[in-house]
DNA sequence: ATAGATGCAAATATTTTGCCGCCAG
DNA sequence: CTGGCGGCAAAATATTTGCATCTAT
């Protein structure tokens, strides 16, 4: 680690980490999870995102809150949050290559509509979806925990062109 | 490339990429798409899939019927078929690790379901699925070339256990 | 004949792991 | 205190690319 404080004093350019504790850290403090400095700024990252990031995106992003986050922390915080299913894990139909993004997990499901050319996500909600769950949980037996829906195409501005 | 004729003489072991021509050899020579050796074989390959295959597994089958197949073409015919939309890439939730999987596009959509214990996939198909996609261009005006949907949770089987 | 494919090797990109010192609870 | 955590470096995967040669049409 470069050498700095432990803990740095709180500036004014520095977003306080501490509070208010966002509902990631909520979740993982009351199972009981240790939460670091490091995890509370990636948590704080994800939260506040404005769109859908990957790894590297919110690596970039915590190293600006705190520039000794390391990429193995990130993918590691990532990957228990996936664990405890806090987060979802997107491609996004792989328009933008190979990487996966990740969202905070919502408490009712959304489909993510993407552009295939501007690239533009839009996120939709529908009753239909739910109702589609219900008859995929009866028809094929399963109890559902988790669905993913991703539906590529143009969008109408792309369209016109 | 290794010493071996160009075109070796089939044999009752070899599989003949010849004839019959499959659906993707089909549809990329009516494109005007140059059908190689290489392709054929991993045209069929795909085709004749049992189940899901990731870029490893095409590679290996594609060998067993020509071991002068290499990696990189696989890579270039998935991406060739992709851009054609001959193919869809999947990743099944990755419940099996981040690799990608793709099956040969079917006339019409069907959603993957996998169990998260036993890893076992189905495939389902519903008139329910179909409404939601046209509710989904109409609200977001968009013109859907492509969607995706995986769900996951407990299969009857693992959930009795 | 010739645009487009393949092979090879190397470059990229992405994610994971071993090990050790450190910190949250 | 102490078991879990973060940092570092390196490994393991996965995918892409430059370039010379070859081939389907």
């Amino acid at each position: 680690m470069s050498p700095k404080p432990a803990h740095r004093v709180s500036t004014g350019e520095r977003i306080n980490v501490h509070e208010p504790a966002g509902r990631l850290q909520g979740e993982l403090g009351s199972r009981g999870i240790r939460l670091t400095r490091q995890r509370r700024v990636v948590l704080q990252v994800i939260e506040s995102a404005p769109s859908h990031m990957d790894a590297g995106e919110i690596l970039d992003r915590a190293q600006k809150i705190d520039p000794d986050i390391t990429r193995v922390t990130v993918y590691r915080t990532i990957d228990l949050l996936k664990r405890h299913g806090l987060i979802d894990e997107l491609d996004l139909l792989h328009l933008r290559g190979h990487r996966h993004f990740y969202e905070s997990h919502s408490p009712r499901d959304h489909i993510h509509v993407a552009c295939i050319r501007c690239g533009k996500v839009r996120e939709f909600e529908s009753e239909l979806y739910e109702e589609l769950k219900r008859q995929i949980a009866r028809d094929c037996g399963i109890e559902i925990t988790v669905a993913r829906t991703e539906v590529g195409g143009l969008c109408a501005a792309c369209r016109g062109k």
